[in-house]
DNA sequence: GCTTGCTATGGAACGCATTTCATACGCTAC
DNA sequence: GTAGCGTATGAAATGCGTTCCATAGCAAGC
């Protein structure tokens, strides 16, 4: 396969001149680039990547840390960010991790041994003090309010998203109020249970444990909320369930079973996916998609300029009305 | 930064024997290997990838053309795709092409360019001859049903299936059957408005232009279908609809405006997705997830081999029964 | 006439790890 | 005793493009 200095040494010129000609630099005649252009279009000369890479330091390429793809919310981000990466020209290494601590380390090892620009965590199971300590290799944004960090995040005001919905139900006059949430122990999830429990006490509303599910990933866990309130001596009035599809679930199978939405039991989404418009369920949108976008672009210009000052971007949130509430 | 030369000097050894460490080379005493380490340890080295793919030509990298990330089908592809590759230790990278085809020529220049060693094109822009050019390079599979080519491919039988699909249905009685389908100048999609053409013509079924809608991609398409059924003078028995959120959208706007299913419009879906569980969708279950991880597997196994003779894995599918037809 | 500065071009160093080949020691086998 | 093999180690070649630095011609400015 011919290389650079196959090029140089058929087209009659240096290998520099090649080079300059292959990255479009000024200071070529006219004459020599058409040269060089006909000789690489003769030889089928391709440029080995590997020997930029090594060469320049750089790749193009940011990974991306995720659990599960297949989940709407991290598709969308990653719609998101794959939209602007196209747009940047940079490539987009997809790490599923399955919250896996030790697959999404070697995501970061990939930084260190250069192999990455930089990484992207939509979500993680790693502590934000082992993501700093990557920072000297190469920028991180997390889409996890981390608070302030070395690494830069956008994120949806949880806490503040949380507690409107919350006072949004309240001022519709609910009182019991149930929610439904994905991970345990998630950074986001943590942040919401907070919100949740204040809220509660603040305004001494009632609760009780079996109002509080964890583990709603998928519509099938909504459904089985939707069967846990069959038995239950007191019922919510209202769940707030943390993405649409989980609440297409639960709204689902409670029709099934003859209980009416939203006056046997309203619900408020999260996410606003397209189920929910379809369901028209009243939900929180988290402008995911900006979320994806965001994040490429702050890393992409983090790379660009070398500038490693953490930047911590807010994204807001909006209750769409619909009819579950 | 330290590389594997100042390692080499620090311990006392070369720089082979460093290589050799680094990579698991058997013919090193263990008083040199762990010296070596424990040099490495102490200058807190980390390997320069750039030069390893450089050194032995391979980047363990493959890259996945898709058009939409966030499209479920697509996203199922990805899981299964994303799951092999993460056991077999190889990083994805991801191109959402939105089916622009200088995009995705832009995955297989990278092919030509050593920087992946190899592509899995789940849905292209792209004519299978122009495909076929880049083989020289490296080892491509399709999730198409391309007929024999000089790559690989995985494929769902799109023709049978399709028609079974439709037998299933004449034999529960149905003879107006309509068909809402995807792109309509997709590869699969080809195949199946053939298959639909060629049974109504087998068994003279009644057709009429209206019965057979394109671009149905989303929730809300298939709503739009439905609405559409509302002002039809002849309305189909029956939908086939490519993707059972289209059908739960179709299903779910139905019912709004009063429609039973399946008595006044049976619905049949596609990719037994989790949506179409939950509604009790009628469904072809096309398993998805195994085609992605059929085709990293063969991708895999040709990078590993160096064999380039193209395998073409048939998958099977399977009605799912429930309660839409 | 001489200094400055821009255009054009090439030599050589640099980025870094892998791998082939050569060498050498020590032990087993005949 | 020596041929032969396995273990251990290093020098040097290899993969390939980028870029700094040096050189030189030529034109504009004083």
């Amino acid at each position: 396969m011919a290389n650079i200095k196959e090029i140089a040494r058929i087209a009659g010129v240096s290998v520099t001149t090649v080079s300059r000609v292959l990255n479009n630099h000024p200071y070529v005649s006219e004459s020599k680039r058409a040269t060089v252009l006909q000789t690489i279009e003769q030889l089928h000369y391709a440029r080995n990547m590997n020997a930029v890479h090594l060469s320049t330091g750089r790749t193009g390429t940011v990974a991306v840390i995720l659990p599960y793809i297949n989940l709407f919310y991290f598709s969308v981000v990653m719609d998101g960010l794959a939209h602007e990466a196209l747009l940047a020209q940079y490539r987009l290494i997809l790490c599923q991790s399955n919250y896996a601590p030790d697959e999404e380390l070697k995501v970061l090892e990939m930084l260190r041994n250069k192999e990455i620009d930089g990484v992207v965590v939509v979500s993680t199971a790693l502590l934000p003090e082992v993501i700093e300590e990557y920072m000297e290799y190469g920028p991180v944004v997390t889409c996890q309010d981390n608070g302030e960090r070395r690494f830069s995040s956008v994120y949806i005001e949880h806490y503040a998203a949380f507690r409107h919905g919350l006072e949004y139900l309240k001022d519709k006059g609910y009182r019991k109020i149930g929610y439904c949430e994905g991970r345990q122990n998630g950074s986001s999830a943590s942040i919401r249970q907070t919100a949740f429990q204040a809220f509660l006490a603040e305004h001494q509303l009632p609760f009780r444990q079996e109002w509080m599910v964890f583990d709603c990933m998928t519509e099938e866990s909504g459904a089985a909320v939707a069967r846990s309130l069959l038995p239950m001596e007191e019922r919510p009035e209202v769940f707030m369930v943390t993405g649409d599809h989980v609440a297409a679930g639960l709204i689902i199978e409670a029709r099934k079973h003859g209980l009416r939405i939203p006056e046997d039991i309203a619900v408020l989404g999260f996410d606003n996916q397209p189920i929910g418009r379809l369901l028209e369920i009243s939900t929180i949108d988290n402008h995911l998609y900006d979320m994806g976008a965001a994040a490429f672009r702050i890393i992409h210009e983090q790379i660009r300029t070398g500038n490693r000052q953490p930047v911590y971007r807010k994204l807001d949130y909006e209750i769409i009305e619909r009819g579950t509430v």
